[in-house]
RNA sequence: GGGCGAUUAACUCAGUUGGGAGAGUGCAACCCUUACAAGGUUGAAGUCGCAGGUUCAAGCCCUGCAUCGCCCA
């Protein structure tokens, strides 16, 4: 894309901005309805649109940015399908906190001025999260961006509840739910968190009609004591076997209420006997149903006491249970309480202690939809990744119970069920009703709740892609390949996803779903506002750049195992970023724009070697990328960049580069050069995609954008340039060149002090190697000279090394220290010698050489060899430089 | 109460059919060597939570225990 230069440190800022709008404008993100190429799709969990990016967002994006981009790289046609969520609850909570800023509440302003604040609210200040996603690079598709209450989604939402309806799969009913009096609503069970408290356990006394004795019962809950309709004992309870008494006198009231018998009263826990409450819990509401009780309501909607509570009516739940204790006291009925810890149900939303409370709402009945959903991942045809996952699923599934899909809320997807008050017809149809169908009445009323947020959520593989109507973009992204999520909501959305998807579509929302960790804080602590010890993704990114912060998400990303996210990991791979620039930086000196073939003849052994380790790695990562390991490919990237390619490709190559070995061989280094860095780039490329893209458009080699750019596997490549004997010979040079290096640095010889070394080797081929790649070893030890001795012209006066049947003298005229290098040698010696026993050990034992596999026996044997050699020639080192002292 | 996961170097974590313990950060020493001090070279550092078992061979498989965390009831 033309040439040029790049300043001394990668600096993101400005240079993301411009990439991103880069992108956007050449429409590089857009999926093509119909194409010839393979297809590849993901559909976001869509943000909530109050949400504000967070860590768990981040990590979310970051995994399916990094496969839409290594899928587009390989040809795929991908969609990447994004949008938000309203988020009912969450929505009308933020709007009603805007409206109480100013004095008012939703009743003075009405149920359409209400919702169209909220349309207002989401225009103003909603969405500000697709604004964060583009920070990161997402590069989903944006022009088909939805929104769950957007009008084809709504009527995907109303065909489904039709259609349900009609299926008997979904029906109205008086139970027991989920309360919060402070968001007014309905909640499913999924949507109360329980909480670990402190409490009591209190006992209370319900005396024989007319008598002082009775029964005592134990509670944590005493104001549900005025709705209690029974006290139940169990049936083989040998303390209440001779009781002859049928009802007690429920305290603070006038109202008997019988004894019942029932095997579910737990005979261990408090008493024996069990203060039966219909109306306000799930567990007295079975029995009651069972025992026909009278299901009697005393706590209202807002959480204060009913009539039923008699004087401590209009009192809120939780003073009435103090005023009740105080009253219980005076009359000597509270026995006892101990302190005991319980499990406490909280609005997921807003926090308040939710009320178990009779209501009538609207279900599903979900039983025969998990079936099938459970079947299609027992059957393989959606698998869980990481699999531990799918035994959850199942768990879920199996025991799953109906799912109340009302809300007592304004925002969301109105109810589309009409009553006629005059006859009672019901009226659910997709089309609005005018008059009742039954008595021609036009006094007909819609259903006032709304639909539970999550009941459009479930929708979202096929009502972003335009269904009802069969488009074809459902033709050609539907299954989509892979969902994307945290475990936490795994029942939430991706179960009702899967139930959904099957019975609409007859077919599996997705061939894969890729469960991620939680991001939690560098101590493993859960990320919370009121710990303090949140990290703000777009901090990260302002300080350190979208791609070391992805970089950093992307190692951290290993499968089951929670990310703990520090800032200083992040300025650690800011640095492998910048690293990255400055070989670049160094590249861009010699690359020229001229077009450079490789010929592999020419090739010295290290420009051999980094082919066939950038083959290697090109395998590696899309190994990692596609098995859901995104921790092994961005390891193996960083590895082979920092430490293969920096560290010995570039030095190797600089005397070719420098023109030092002629022209052939310079234009040799520069053509493998490009070609690794350009490779680098690209499989890089879906980590960090801004800096590549900067980097990429210097590059004087290069066309276009990298996001048109092919990835680097493919079969025929990786069998031409891998090459195991040359990684080995190279590796070898290595040993080499480190053995000098490591009595450099342990005889304290400076850098500047060029130094004399003789090698002596009887094997033939290391023999070659040396002679081939003798300046490679020069240049990189820094040597003055360097050259092959006999046995018997061994220098005296020096320190040695061996590696494989070579010892290298470095000599030290003058400057030796003995006891140094005795200690030297001596120490690698033991380390030599205790590697040799083990493996001695190994080969002396009968059973091993009789039941181990032949190629393990083998792998010893020749392990053998090459220590006790090295043990020998360490030996003979020593011996010489004894004597010399 | 039921289920799941974790325990590996000072810290944060990898370790995929069981076959000689790894990375990053940090630490120590030396070095401004013409891409990079956000760097280079070299080095020190682990009874892989504890106790048993299976196996020729266990960080990895099995059992029990301890500690921590999560989910469901």
């Amino acid at each position: 894309m033309g040439s040029g230069s790049l300043d001394k440190g990668y600096e993101p800022s400005g240079i993301e901005e411009k990439w991103y709008a880069y992108w956007l404008d050449n429409g590089f993100f857009k999926a093509e309805d119909k194409s010839d190429k393979p297809a590849f799709s993901i559909v976001i969990p869509p943000p909530n649109v109050t949400g504000v990016l967070h860590m768990g967002h981040a990590l979310n994006n970051v995994i399916q940015d990094i496969m839409c981009r290594y899928k587009r790289l390989l040809g795929y046609n991908v969609l990447w399908m994004p949008g938000t969520d309203h988020a009912g609850i969450a929505t009308q909570n933020v709007v009603e906190r805007d409206l109480a800023a100013k004095g008012q509440t939703r009743d003075q302003l009405g149920r359409e001025a209400f919702i169209q604040q909220v349309w207002k609210w989401r225009e103003k200040s909603g969405g500000a999260i697709i604004h964060q996603l583009k920070r990161l690079g997402a590069s989903c598709d944006w022009e088909r961006e939805r929104f769950t209450m957007d009008e084809g989604l709504s009527d995907a939402v109303r065909k489904v509840f039709v259609r349900l309806y009609k299926e008997g799969l979904i029906y109205e009913g008086q139970y027991i739910i989920n309360w919060c009096p402070r968001c007014k609503t309905a909640l499913a069970d999924l949507e109360v968190e329980h909480e670990e408290k402190d409490a009591y356990l209190y006992y209370i006394r319900y005396p024989f009609v007319n008598k002082k004795q009775g029964l005592t019962v134990a509670t944590t809950r005493p104001e549900t004591l005025f709705g209690d309709t029974a006290v139940a004992v169990n049936p083989h309870d040998e303390r209440f076997k001779d009781l002859e008494e049928t009802h007690v006198m429920l305290p603070l009231t006038d109202r008997a209420i019988p004894i019942i018998r029932d095997e579910y009263v737990d005979t261990q826990f408090g008493t024996g006997a069990l203060k039966v409450t219909p109306a306000h819990d799930p567990n007295d509401f079975n029995l009651g149903e069972k025992h026909g009780l009278e299901k009697l309501k005393v706590i209202d909607d807002d959480g204060l006491m009913l009539d039923g509570a008699g004087r401590f009516k209009g009192l809120d739940r939780f003073e009435c249970r103090q005023q009740a204790l105080e009253a219980l006291k005076e009359l000597k009925l509270l026995v006892k309480q101990e302190p005991l810890k319980h499990s406490v149900g909280h609005c997921y939303r807003c926090k308040t202690v939710v009320e178990p409370s009779i209501s009538k709402q609207w279900f599903v009945k979900v039983a025969p939809l998990a079936k099938e959903a459970s079947d299609a991942v027992r059957s393989g045809k959606t698998r869980i990744i990481p699999e531990t996952w799918s035994k959850t699923y199942f768990e879920w599934m199996d025991n799953i119970r109906d799912w109340c899909i009302s809300r007592q809320i304004w925002w969301g997807h109105r109810i589309p069920v009409w009553k006629c008050p005059a006859c009672n017809e019901v009226m659910v149809e997709e089309t609005d009703p005018t008059c009742c169908p039954a008595c021609g009445s036009t006094e007909i009323a819609q259903e006032p709740d709304v639909l539970d947020t999550w009941f459009s959520s479930a929708l979202w593989p096929f009502s972003t892609m335009g269904w009802p109507n069969d488009t074809d973009l459902l033709k050609t992204f539907y299954p989509t390949n892979v969902l994307v999520t945290g475990f936490d909501i795994l029942f939430f959305w991706v179960a009702r996803m899967m139930m959904m998807g099957i019975h609409f579509m007859d077919e599996v929302p997705f061939n894969d779903v890729y469960i991620h960790a939680l991001v939690r804080d560098e101590h493993g602590k859960k990320m919370s506002k009121s710990v303090g010890n949140v990290i703000d993704p777009l901090k990260v990114i302002d300080e350190h750049g979208a791609d070391a912060f992805r970089f950093t998400l992307a190692v951290f990303a290993a499968q089951g195992r929670d990310v703990k996210m520090s800032e200083s990991r992040v300025e650690g791979y800011r640095h492998f970023v910048n690293k990255l620039w400055n070989a670049s930086r160094f590249a861009l000196m010699h690359i020229t724009p001229k077009d450079v073939t490789i010929e592999h003849k020419k090739l010295s052994l290290s420009e051999k070697w980094i082919l066939s380790r950038c083959a290697h790695t090109s395998l590696a990562v899309k190994d990692g990328i596609e098995t859901y390991r995104f921790n092994e490919a961005a390891s193996a990237l960083y590895q082979f960049v920092w430490h293969e390619f920096c560290d010995w490709f570039l030095e190797t190559a600089k005397p070719s580069l420098y023109e030092k070995e002629g022209v052939q061989r310079r234009d040799c280094a520069r053509s493998v050069l490009s070609k690794v860095l350009e490779d680098i780039l690209i499989m890089l490329h879906p980590f960090v995609p801004f800096v590549t893209e900067e980097i990429y458009s210097i590059l004087p080699t290069t066309n276009g954008s990298i996001l048109s750019a092919t990835y680097p596997y493919n079969e025929q490549a990786y069998e031409t340039l891998r090459d195991e004997t040359v990684e080995k010979d190279m590796e070898f040079v290595f040993g080499l060149i480190s053995g000098i290096r490591n009595i450099r640095s342990e005889m304290n010889i400076q850098l500047s002090m060029r130094i004399k070394v003789l090698a002596y080797t009887t094997d033939e081929k290391e023999k070659i190697i040396i002679a081939e790649n003798k300046s490679m070893i020069v240049n990189l030890a820094s040597l003055e000279s360097f050259y092959f001795c006999d046995a018997d012209n061994i220098p005296s006066s020096c320190a040695s090394s061996v590696i494989g049947d070579t010892t290298c003298f470095v000599s030290l005229e003058g400057v030796i220290d003995f006891d140094k290098e005795i200690r030297r040698i001596e120490k690698e010696l033991e380390k030599n010698t205790k590697e040799l026993l083990a493996v001695q050990k190994r080969l002396n034992n009968e059973s091993f050489l009789e039941k181990a596999p032949e190629d393990v026996i083998q792998k010893v044997n020749s392990q053998y060899v090459d220590l006790e050699e090295k043990n020998n020639k360490l030996k003979e080192n020593l011996n010489r430089i004894k004597i010399m002292k």
